[in-house]
DNA sequence: AGTGGCAAAATTGTCCAACAGTCCGATTAT
DNA sequence: ATAATCGGACTGTTGGACAATTTTGCCACT
């Protein structure tokens, strides 16, 4: 049941003052790039104190609205960049205790479709990214971490490819919910870096033929592999007790 | 190609507090519900200033990881319900001008998977929900917005219903994506209502008989008629000017 | 013992003033 | 023109202050 009525209650100044200046940047009447006024600027504009102008930018900067380049002293609007606002997702899901299973139906759903669309849609660059993950997953095999972080960024770059931005962001948040599980997976099921590689390999080859079919059927095998895979390591890390 | 050399910036105090609090939140050490200490309080443990806690503490409510009820002073430990985040993410996107087929295919992609898993494990409540969903949108229909919210709300409860947190938090950005393009859409396509309404009637009670596999295909038929009536309404628009 | 009410203490929202460090632009020196 | 220099403009952070409101502790009353 959803309340009829609710809060009223954004009152604390800092979050008004939030709230209008992204309504500013959401109504591109602040365009991505323009440098915004200094604080005391924005306090006397506001009729505000500076600390409370500051508490409002924090706000904005959290949600990635603005940011500043690498030792930049203005800020600037920015355009939230996916890694910022997925990780926000990923640690709301953490917090909610989501099972593996339910990480695993999401990129079931989510993957192969991503897949498909990349085979279609692929520039040359983005190939190119798919294929030194790929050596890169090869190359670090051994360093659990390393091969780990490998494979999400194939799948980072699998969804990059995807010329889609929803799938893309949709699919970031998978990634980092999927590496922790993955790293004792991968540490526990000999045969797990074997399977992964092969899967890579046959996906990539795939997206590079421009073979959507293959590309999503791939894909779809390879997840579902992650699930054999867990279902190993359960069945490991019991025997091991 | 990643850079050799990177930050050795980014250390405002009020961010590393910010983290220092957020590992504590997500290691769990400081529990949901639990009250944090007052600001006076905090200042004194890290030892900077009460307004450097304040900007700290800014960026941890908007990660929707602190918050309070309503009337209520204190500051407690929340889980960063899916409304509060997906906002941010909807938000991310439509700054990103995504398509409507970019967000036509991601909706593809989830939505089905979502339904055929509702009628699996739907919940009598959940299902009431959806009924209740289905049932606004008959009575509204007139009302261009309120129809709209409704479909948004049929959505929701779908996803809801999916039992999966991840797919429902994947998809809760997708709706509010969709409201402004539907909007249009409904107000332009004279046969759009009809349709809608035959299609929820059609997935709500497959997920009622929890017919998987209908609920599915009932749903990409929902979803393809979304492209359709999109396209029917550009052209609309058109042959109207 | 339990409940209600009330005043005191604590806490948040906001403000003011200040200072060190640093980035930027203009000016000056090479 | 390029390089070095200087002053001004900003940000990060601090200290202290005050009104409004919430929380708490206490006391009387049932």
């Amino acid at each position: 049941m959803t309340d009829l009525f609710v809060p009223l209650d954004d009152h604390p100044a800092y979050r008004q003052i939030a709230n209008v200046i992204e309504e500013r940047i959401v109504g591109r009447s602040l365009r991505t790039g323009d440098a915004l006024p200094s604080e005391t600027d924005l306090a006397r504009q506001f009729g505000v104190n500076r600390s409370t102008i500051r508490e409002a930018i924090r706000e904005l900067e959290t949600h990635g609205l603005l940011g500043r380049a690498r030792g930049e002293k203005r800020l600037r609007v920015t355009r939230p960049e996916p890694r910022r606002v997925s990780s926000s997702v990923s640690r709301a899901l953490a917090l909610h205790d989501v099972t593996f299973l339910e990480l695993w139906e999401a990129m079931m759903a989510i993957e192969p479709v991503a897949a498909q669309y990349a085979a279609a849609r692929r520039t040359a660059a983005q190939l190119q990214a798919l294929l030194r993950a790929a050596a890169r997953f090869r190359r670090e095999v051994a360093d659990t971490t390393a091969a780990v972080s490998a494979v999400v960024e194939f799948f980072t770059a699998v969804a990059a490819a995807s010329g889609n931005q929803v799938l893309a962001l949709s699919q970031a948040p998978l990634n980092l919910l999927l590496a922790p599980a993955l790293t004792r997976m991968i540490d526990r099921v000999p045969q797990a870096r074997a399977r992964i590689h092969e899967a890579q390999d046959n996906i990539t080859e795939a997206i590079k033929l421009r073979r959507s079919e293959q590309a999503r059927t791939w894909m779809e095998k390879h997840i579902r592999d992650f699930k054999r895979g867990h279902e190993l390591e359960l069945t490991a890390s019991l025997t091991e007790i």
